[in-house]
DNA sequence: CTCACTATCTATAACAA
DNA sequence: TTTGTTATAGATAGTGA
């Protein structure tokens, strides 16, 4: 999406990472809210910047999301028993995700050959950074709905 | 991005409305790991379909998201008094966007004359909700600021 | 950190399965 | 709701201010 094509990575150069950081964030938003809008959806967004700011998005309100999840996307969203289940599977995945995670590394440092390319690796990489966000946040949620909740003081 | 321009507003269809919404969730994840691996910058996210299923990302994790928002991003982050004046400036923005989006609806409806294309006219329309989705979600983070905080039952 | 420019790379709308 | 294909619309890397 560029003047080239570059590798999912840390960039290198602070002052690019920061010129990438933002604009890839005000990109990031926008998707959010294209989502959101087309579909539908309500979509919340936390995160902090390289240098530790903090940024939130919501659509169509941050506190939309906070609510909904606190009174629907909880406990009752899941069948009971249905919880114990995932987090099996989600720890099955975990582990799968780990052996090939080691793998690329090794892979990385010349100690395991491979046929694939760079290219192809690189996508395996990417692909299993997805993967690792996704379980990692689907256990995340099942955590909380067993134990409920984000509680908000006020 | 796709065969055809389209305005981004709801999705009349419902069947094309999920097919939508699979593929675009599945392209906000991937923007948002790529921004965290990229940048460094640690990523939150959390919504639900169309339908009320909830779903959440994480990059580096969801967890670590939420820990440094419970440890770093909360009130520490702002100066004292800043947040009182940032609250102000918010809600004049809210009240200008407010007015904004009324003035928009009724061109919408041709109650107001307009010199803009339609075209130009969707993209301020697009415009403006990513505008309140910022500010809704600055909002929410000076809220929990101010009230700290989110607090995880365990 | 933001803004503008523009050559390229990517995401995705429409369609079919 | 998910997946694959293909033509396009849209995002963004590199660069300079």
């Amino acid at each position: 999406m560029g003047r080239k094509k570059i590798e999912i990575k840390l960039v290198k150069n602070i002052e690019a990472r920061y010129v990438t950081f933002s604009k890839r964030r005000k990109g990031l938003f926008k998707k959010a809210s294209e989502l959101s809008i087309l579909c539908g959806a309500r979509v919340g967004l936390l995160g902090f910047s390289p240098s530790g700011k903090p940024f939130a998005f919501g659509s169509p309100s941050f506190q939309v999301v906070i609510d909904e999840y606190l009174h629907e996307g909880g406990v009752e969203t899941f069948e009971n028993g249905e919880i114990g289940n995932l987090n099996e599977e989600l720890k099955d995945l975990k582990k799968e995700i780990k052996v090939e995670d080691k793998k690329i590394e090794e892979v990385d440092k010349g100690i395991i050959p491979t046929d694939l390319s760079l290219e192809e690796l690189q996508k395996v990489k990417t692909s299993l950074k997805e993967l690792q966000g996704e379980i990692e946040a689907a256990s995340s949620l099942l955590l909380l709905a067993k134990k409920p909740v984000f509680i908000i003081q006020g």
